[in-house]
DNA sequence: TCAAAAGTGTTCGTTTTACACCCATGT
DNA sequence: ACATGGGTGTAAAACGAACACTTTTGA
C-alpha cells in the first residue's frame, strides 16, 4: 500500500435545486435550448416545476463542479462553485450529499466526487443563466410529470415519490424501498456521467425538508415562494419536492393548526382564476439560520 | 489552484456496533481493560447493551481505520479493515456515515477521513478481542445508562435519543433537533480525535434500522440476537439501539402484527425468572441482502 | 405465597381519511 | 350561469397511549 502512487483526484459537484412557476419561467428566457425538456418553455401548462442547475461540459449537460483545492474543505469548494463558477450572490445552504468513488465513473480519470446539495431561489438564479458555460436548468419534476407517469402505471398508491431523475416504490413485505433510476423512468440516461444519481440522491435528502418537524424553508435556507404565497402555491411546492401529492383539505388544516410557521398577511391574490386566495407569509419568530 | 500540492491523506474509519447481553459478556472476558466502562463488567446489572468496537491508537483509544489504497474504493477499504486489521471471518454489511474534512482534526496532518459503520453479531466479534492491538469494547447505551441518565434530567420524554456519545432533544417550534455531545452527556471525550462525532453520528443511522418499514435484522445484514430470541429481548435491543423505551404492550401488538416478520417457534425459554417466554424466529421470506 | 416477567382486554382520546358542500371571483 | 379554484363541516375509521388485569414460572 506504498503512498506515492496516483490518488484519485477529489472533486465536488453540486446539485442546485430551484423551483419556478411555468408562467414566469417562460417569460424570461431567451435561449430555448437552456431548458430541457424543451416542451416546458412551449406548453401551456401552469404551475410549479422543480428544477436542477445544469452547466455545459465535454459530457454533455452536466452539474456544476470543480476540483477540491489542496487546503479547501469540501464544502468550501462546493460554496466556491456556487459563488465563482456560477456567480450566485445570494448565500446558499449546501448539505452533504454523499460521495461517489466508483472507478470508471470518469473515463477521463480516477475520479472521486463529493456531491452537495442546496436550494436556490428563482430570483437569484435567473441573473447567471446562460453565459459561456450555459447555465441552464433540468426538469426534476411537475405536477405534469407526475400525474401522466402515474396514469400510466396504475396510481400514485405504488410509489413512495416520483421524479424524472427517478423514483422509489412503497416497501412491502419481502422487500424495501425499491429503486427506478432515471433510464427506467425517463426513457434515457439525462445528464452526463454519473450525474442521474447526484440528482436523484440530492432528491431523497430535499424530500426530507417536507417530512420534518421543521418548516421546509427554514430546512432549504431560502424564501423558495418569496414574501407571500398563497397556501396552494406552497401545496404545490411540496407536492413537487416530494414526488407525491396530498389531499387539498388535508394539507390546508394541517400548515394552519395550532403551531403553524404560517402567518396570514391580510391580503388576498386574484391574479388567477376562481375565489381570491389568502396571502400568507412566514411566521416573524422563524430565523433561517438553523442546523439540520 | 495549481494540483500538485499536498493533498489530505484518505482514510476510512469503521463504527462496528455489537449487542451482547451483560451475563455473557462477563462470562467471555479476560482482560478488563479492553471493555469500557470497567463497571460493565463488574455490576451484576443484567441485559442488552450496545457497545462500539475499539483498539489502541497513538490517540488513546479509537476506532479501528486506515488509509485508502490508491486504487481502492472506500467501501473496499472499510472491508478491508473489518477482514485483516480486525481478522473478523463473517461478512459484515457496512454503510456510508459521511466523511471528516474539518483542518486540524488530526493535529499531525491534512487528513480526511470517511466513516464506514456495520453491525456485528458478538459471536462473530468475540474470538478478535484483545491482541496486539488490543481490540476492545466501549459501551455506547444500555437500559442502565439511559434510566439513570434520564432519571437525572427530568424525564426521557425530553429525549429523541440517548447514548454515551451524545443525544438529541426533541425538537419544537423554535428550534430543529438539539444535539448534545459526548462531552456533554458523559463529562468527558470517549474516544480520540474526533471519533467521538463519527460514533455519534453512525448512531444515528443505526436508529433508522428500527424506525423503517424493515425489520431491523434485514436492514443490518445481521441475525444480531442469534437464531431464536424472546420478544423482551428484541425490546430491549430496539430500546438500546433507539436510546428510548417503548412501552411492553404497543411494542409487543406492533411486532406480532399482521405483516410480522417474527414467526413463533413453538419453544418457550424458562431460563430466566418469570413466566416462560415464547421464542420467535426470523420469518422465513427474510433474506438478508437488501438494498437501502 | 410472593416476586417477576409474559401476555391480554378494554377504554378513551386523538389523528387521519374521505367526502361533501358552500363561497367568491372572472368570463 | 357556470367554470374555477378557495375554504369549511362532519362523520367514520384507524391509531395510539394508558392502565389494569390474568397467567405461569422459580424461589
Amino acid at each position: 500500500m506504498s503512498d506515492n502512487e496516483i490518488r484519485p483526484t477529489l472533486n465536488v459537484d453540486v446539485v442546485l435545486f430551484t423551483v419556478v412557476d411555468e408562467r414566469t419561467l417562460k417569460s424570461g428566457f431567451w435561449n430555448d435550448s437552456l431548458v430541457e425538456p424543451a416542451s416546458l418553455l412551449r406548453s401551456d401548462e401552469t404551475g410549479l416545476s422543480l428544477l436542477v442547475v445544469t452547466k455545459a461540459s465535454e459530457f454533455g449537460r452536466s452539474l456544476p463542479g470543480s476540483a477540491i483545492g489542496p487546503n479547501e474543505r469540501v464544502e468550501e469548494a462546493a460554496q466556491r462553485i456556487v459563488r465563482e463558477d456560477l456567480g450566485i450572490r445570494a448565500r446558499v445552504r449546501l448539505r452533504d450529499a454523499g460521495f461517489y468513488d466508483q472507478p470508471g465513473r470518469n473515463p477521463n480519470e480516477r475520479a472521486l466526487s463529493f456531491s452537495y446539495w442546496g436550494f436556490v431561489a428563482f430570483n437569484d438564479l435567473r441573473k447567471v443563466l446562460g453565459g459561456r458555460d450555459e447555465v441552464g436548468l433540468e426538469l426534476v419534476n411537475s405536477k405534469a410529470f407526475m400525474t401522466a407517469y402515474a396514469e400510466e402505471h396504475g396510481g400514485m398508491q405504488e410509489f413512495d415519490g416520483i421524479s424524472r431523475f427517478g423514483l422509489r416504490l412503497m416497501p412491502n413485505r419481502t422487500r424495501g424501498h425499491k429503486r427506478l433510476s432515471s433510464v427506467e423512468v425517463s426513457g434515457r440516461s439525462i445528464l452526463g456521467l454519473d450525474h442521474d444519481d447526484m440528482v436523484f440522491y440530492a432528491w431523497r435528502k430535499l424530500r426530507y425538508a417536507f417530512k420534518g418537524q421543521l418548516d421546509p424553508f427554514r430546512f432549504l435556507g431560502v424564501k423558495a415562494l418569496g414574501e407571500e404565497f398563497r397556501l396552494s402555491d406552497l401545496q404545490e411546492f411540496q407536492d413537487v419536492a416530494r414526488g407525491s401529492v396530498t389531499p387539498r383539505d388535508a394539507f390546508r388544516r394541517e400548515m394552519l393548526g395550532d403551531d403553524s410557521f404560517l402567518e396570514p398577511i391580510g391580503k388576498v391574490d386574484s391574479s388567477r382564476p376562481g375565489k381570491p386566495a389568502a396571502l400568507y407569509t412566514l411566521n416573524s419568530t422563524l430565523n433561517l439560520d438553523e442546523q439540520d
